[in-house]
DNA sequence: AATCTAATTTGATATATATCGAATTAGATT
DNA sequence: AATCTAATTCGATATATATCAAATTAGATT
């Protein structure tokens, strides 16, 4: 859940509740006199110390007639710390799926056999269709370079460029001159 | 100016700006690519990314066709460094005038000439008015008992309230068993 | 020069939210 | 118990903004 992180950063994405957050980094205040101070209705201080105590940066205590609010300072610690050490923005990404943008370009590139519609010209596609079509060798294996015409006549006519850039790329290997390819 | 420190904030409350700095911290990717990643179009990509750039967070190199994005590790670095220090949310404030409570206090209380309508039964209240009343003593000087009254007969009829809870709030002193009193 | 392609900008729209005033609630004081 | 006070909640409104589609721009390739 990214959620709870990004409820942090729009907790602190406005004026009035950073300024809060400062004051309160001096001493506690109450609702009424954060209100004097920032010239602003109780109510919407109200609002804006729900927002802070939701995320955890402050906390409340009832005194007499007035509702006291601290700054968490441990809170506010460890939250920046995390955010230091950068592993809140890799729990962010836990739900994207990597592989999304060469399906992309396999499905614009691609008929419902499989086969190649053309061989991309630009560098970035052509890379994320090569991906995709060396899956049809298997790791390790060695394969002459008339079994692997074969097989890439199964994608496009225009064998010879695509084992060129399969081999440029890096996903292919060639041993010595006339030798075997394999992929790793 | 505090605008700055907000607008780091804002770019960061955003879940899918979130997912943007995550996925260029793996490494940099191309507006297309980070909207397919995150199945969106590329415009709004373009949007955040702008938010992203505005703040400093990550920048652009246009390569060929594309235009690479790639995080700006150590503006990020420094920025959540100022962060845990806590100097931006001193900065947050500077705008606050942090004598705005005691103000809309005396102005609810007293009358055009300064003296007071009612003495306040509140304890916050009282305080402010207190705080206001003891200015017209000199620091440092010491008065007799009948001249603090003469003095706080200006404000209130009441003059004994006001000595003991002057005493009380310790904003004034007193020595021994009817002695001076003085202001520090 | 002419043409492509990705990126950006612009305009429109729908959602989110900051603010206030009014009504209500929770607690303390009398 | 009755009353008072600060705080909260609710309803309404105005502003901000995330998103997309369409138009434009900037660069590279031919």
């Amino acid at each position: 859940m990214s959620d709870e992180l990004v409820s942090f950063y729009k907790a602190l994405a406005d004026p009035n509740r950073l300024k809060i957050v400062g004051l309160l980094a001096g001493h506690a205040y109450s609702v009424e006199e954060l209100a004097a101070l920032l010239k602003l209705k109780p109510s919407t201080i109200s609002h804006h110390l729900a927002k802070l105590t939701q995320v955890g940066l402050v906390s409340a205590k009832t005194e007499s007639y007035y509702n006291v609010y601290r700054l968490e300072e441990k809170a506010l610690e460890e939250k920046t710390r995390r955010l230091l050490s950068r592993e809140d923005f890799s729990t962010a990404i836990a739900d994207v799926d990597l592989d999304t943008y060469d399906r992309k370009v396999i499905t614009d590139y691609t008929r419902k056999d499989g086969s190649l519609k053309t061989i991309p010209a630009q560098r970035k596609k052509l890379e994320a269709i090569l991906r995709y079509v060396v899956k049809a060798f298997e790791p390790g294996k060695r394969y002459s370079e008339k079994k692997v015409n074969e097989i890439l006549s199964g994608y496009h006519e225009d064998t010879a460029s695509l084992r060129r850039e399969l081999v440029g790329f890096g996903l292919m290997n060639r041993e010595g001159g006339g030798g075997d390819y394999w992929r790793e």
